[in-house]
DNA sequence: AATGCACTTGCGAAGCATTCGCAAAAATAT
DNA sequence: ATATTTTTGCGAATGCTTCGCAAGTGCATT
């Protein structure tokens, strides 16, 4: 029976961004939502359109540009090619690159993390966010 | 007395590149040994043609994507911004940036190297190279 | 110093990713 | 229902960067 509850974590985000609760929005939140890589705009865009092919790739730049800006969604820019987003409640991490492979692995340390803010705070700042890549090969 | 040697070290950085000495190039070498900063494109050429009015555009961001090629500057791409570049032989630094104003600071960190380095160990790699960005605002 | 040829140049046009202006359409407030 | 505010899709515009090409230049060789 009990059909479920409408607001699916798509809905959630966008009133989490005090969003309008549109079916373009919707369209693009749930692949936010079920993404597990990092996708840019096109392939967001891309995605939204087979749940509803109407959207606009206008509305898709623009309700990630709103949802990054509100801090649900985080960005990251590899080298100088397109942005690429995902969901911020996903914990944060750092990237280990394999260069060999290319092969990309997650890890967080709290030591780092904390001299960081060390670094910024001599320098009169506060950290917004940073990006920290580790490009590696196997140990020999 | 004894005038300068003729080739400067921007003709040495061009020769570095095996690039043919010109008179475009020059200028735009030039420019890369004397910036204490990081420029990206548009300010390198534009500092270019103070030496020579008449290089182009095109030109400046050719001679730039060479010498990045060829290893003889680096290149960063801060968020979604222009790509800046420096000489690839300065001493390395992590990027300290004030997404308010752009301004990018340089620090360096043993301890967050070291950190690194330990990271990478833990899973069974060794560091090539990294990229750590601290995008800041000016503490409150 | 003159020659030859590959490499470079400047120009404008083209290419991407991303943003904008706007009038029509949809969502909330009244 | 109707008024009000947002949001949408479209296409045009932007900003950075690259390309194609005919004319110009560096440089190894005579």
């Amino acid at each position: 029976m009990s059909e479920h509850v409408h607001s699916d974590e798509g809905d959630a985000l966008l009133k989490d961004a005090s969003l309008r609760i549109t079916k373009p929005r919707q369209a693009i939140a749930r692949v936010l939502v079920d993404a597990e890589d990092h996708p840019d705009a096109e392939q967001v865009w891309s995605r939204a359109r087979e749940n509803d092919p109407s959207v606009s790739q206008a509305t898709a730049y623009r309700t990630l540009a709103v949802l990054a800006e509100k801090g649900l969604l985080r960005t990251h820019t590899f080298d100088g090619s397109a942005t690429r987003y995902e969901l911020a409640e996903r914990p944060h991490h750092d990237h280990l690159i394999d260069v060999e492979t290319g092969e990309v692995r997650e890890f967080v340390s709290r030591e780092i993390e904390r001299l960081q803010a060390r670094v910024a705070e001599e320098h009169g700042y506060e950290i917004i966010a940073h990006r920290l890549e580790l490009y590696c090969r196997k140990a020999g």
